[in-house]
DNA sequence: GCATATTTGAAACAGTCGTTTGAATGAAAT
DNA sequence: ATTTCATTCAAACGACTGTTTCAAATATGC
C-alpha cells in the first residue's frame, strides 16, 4: 500500500478513536510508519489532511444518499416520499460503512465527532460537503409533514442530527450507561431502530404551538 | 471578585466556546487577568480545573432533577409517573441555567460537549457526577413504558441523550443548518419541543423486534 | 546511461502547552 | 513590630505541536 492511502487509514482510525486535536502527526506517522514530512508532503498540512480523511468516504455517502431519494421520488411519484423512507435515505448510506470490512466503525465514529467539532473552518467545510443534501432532505422531511410548521420541522431535525451524531460516535456509551451492548454488524437493526423514534418524534402533536405573530 | 471565582467563570465561558483542550490556561489567566501559576495554586491542575467547572454547576441541577423526581413520584401515588412528567424533570433544571444571568448559555454549552468529549478520564468523572440520576431516571422511564424491552428503551435513552447534548451544545448550528434562529431566553419552548420529540419517540411502536433468542 | 522528476529521510524551526520554582507581596495573628 | 501564613508574581522547565528545509534515495522518461 502506498504512502498516502497508508497516511489516510491511520489518520481515520486515530482521528475516529481520540478525536482530531488530540491526535498528532507524530502519532500518526509513528502508527502508519512514514515519514513525518510525508504527510505535508502529499497533504500540505494537518487541516487538508482531515478534510481528506472525511471527504473521501463522506463523498460517495452523500451521493448515495442523494441517488436513493431519487429512487424513492420516482417510485413515489406525485405523492410525497414517506417518512420513513426519507429517514432511510439519509441513514442506511451513512450507518452501512458500520459494516464495511474496509472501513469498519472507525469512520462513522468520525463523521458524528464533525458534527461536534466546534472548529469554524471544519463547520465550514462539512458545510459545503452537505451543500446538497440538506435541502433536499429538508425539502422530503417538509413533504413529508404537511401541516407541521417550518420552525417545528426545524427544530425536530436538530434533534434528529443529534440523536444521529451521538449514535454514530458514542456507541460505547451506550453499553457504559445502560448496560445493553452495541454490535456493528447490526447496523440494519440500529438504523431501524432510529428510524422508529425519529419518525414517531416527528409525527408527535405539538403539544402547545408557539404563537404565530412571534415570528419575525 | 476574588481570584478563585474569576478563573472558574472565564473558563467555564471559553470551555464552553471552543472545548476543553482547545482552550489553554494562558488562554484563561489572560482573560480572567490573574497570573498563570494562580491556576495550579487554587486548583492544582487543568484537570482538575475543568472538573470543579463541571461540578459546581451540575451538582445543584443533578440534585434538582432528583428532588423534582421524588415530588412527582409522590404526587403519582402508586401510578407510575408520566413518562412527559420523567423527561421535565431531567430536561428543566438543566435547561433552566441558559436564562439564569449569572450563568447564562455558557454552561448548557459546555454539559453538553461533555458528554460527546472522548476522554477517559472526564467520562469516569461524569459517570460518578451522573452515578444517581441515571438509575433513578432509567427506572422511572421503564416504569413509564410498560411493555417496552429493556434494550428498546436504552436505545431510546441513548436517542434521547444525543438529542438533548446537541440541542445544549450547538443551538447555533440550527440556525446555521435550517436559517430558524434560536433563543436562549425561551428554554420553556425549547424543553417542550424537546419533550414533544422524544416523548413520542419513547413511545413509537417497535417495527420490526429483535429476535429475542438472539439476546446472550 | 543519464538526466529529470518524484518521493522519502533526518534534523531543525519557532511556537505553545501544562507544570514547577522560588522570590515578592499581602494580610492576619501574636 | 514581628512572625506566620496565604496568595501573587515573573521566569523558566521539558515536552510537545505543526511546519520547513535540504540532502538522500528512488522512480520515471529519453
Amino acid at each position: 500500500m502506498d504512502t498516502k492511502t497508508r497516511i489516510l487509514d491511520t489518520a481515520e482510525r486515530l482521528f475516529a478513536q481520540k478525536g482530531f486535536d488530540a491526535v498528532s502527526l507524530r502519532n500518526i506517522i509513528a502508527s502508519a510508519k512514514v515519514n513525518l514530512a510525508a504527510v505535508h508532503y502529499h497533504f500540505g498540512s494537518k487541516q487538508a489532511l482531515v478534510y481528506t480523511v472525511i471527504g473521501r468516504r463522506l463523498r460517495p455517502i452523500n451521493g448515495e444518499r442523494i441517488t436513493k431519494l431519487a429512487e424513492a421520488k420516482a417510485n413515489a411519484g406525485r405523492r410525497p416520499v414517506k417518512l420513513e423512507f426519507v429517514l432511510e435515505c439519509l441513514f442506511l448510506p451513512l450507518f452501512r460503512v458500520q459494516a464495511d470490512p474496509k472501513v469498519g466503525p472507525a469512520f462513522s465514529r468520525l463523521i458524528g465527532r464533525v458534527l461536534f467539532d466546534r472548529n469554524a473552518k471544519l463547520q465550514k467545510f462539512m458545510m459545503s460537503e452537505l451543500a446538497e443534501v440538506i435541502p433536499q432532505f429538508s425539502a422530503a422531511l417538509d413533504a413529508a409533514l404537511p401541516g407541521l410548521a417550518k420552525e417545528e420541522t426545524d427544530w425536530r431535525s436538530h434533534f434528529m442530527a443529534g440523536a444521529m451524531a451521538h449514535t454514530l460516535c458514542n456507541a460505547d456509551l451506550l453499553e457504559k450507561f445502560t448496560g445493553t451492548q452495541f454490535d456493528p454488524r447490526g447496523f440494519e437493526t440500529t438504523v431501524r431502530r432510529l428510524i422508529d423514534f425519529i419518525a414517531a418524534g416527528f409525527r408527535a402533536k405539538v403539544s402547545r404551538p408557539t404563537y404565530q405573530g412571534k415570528k419575525k
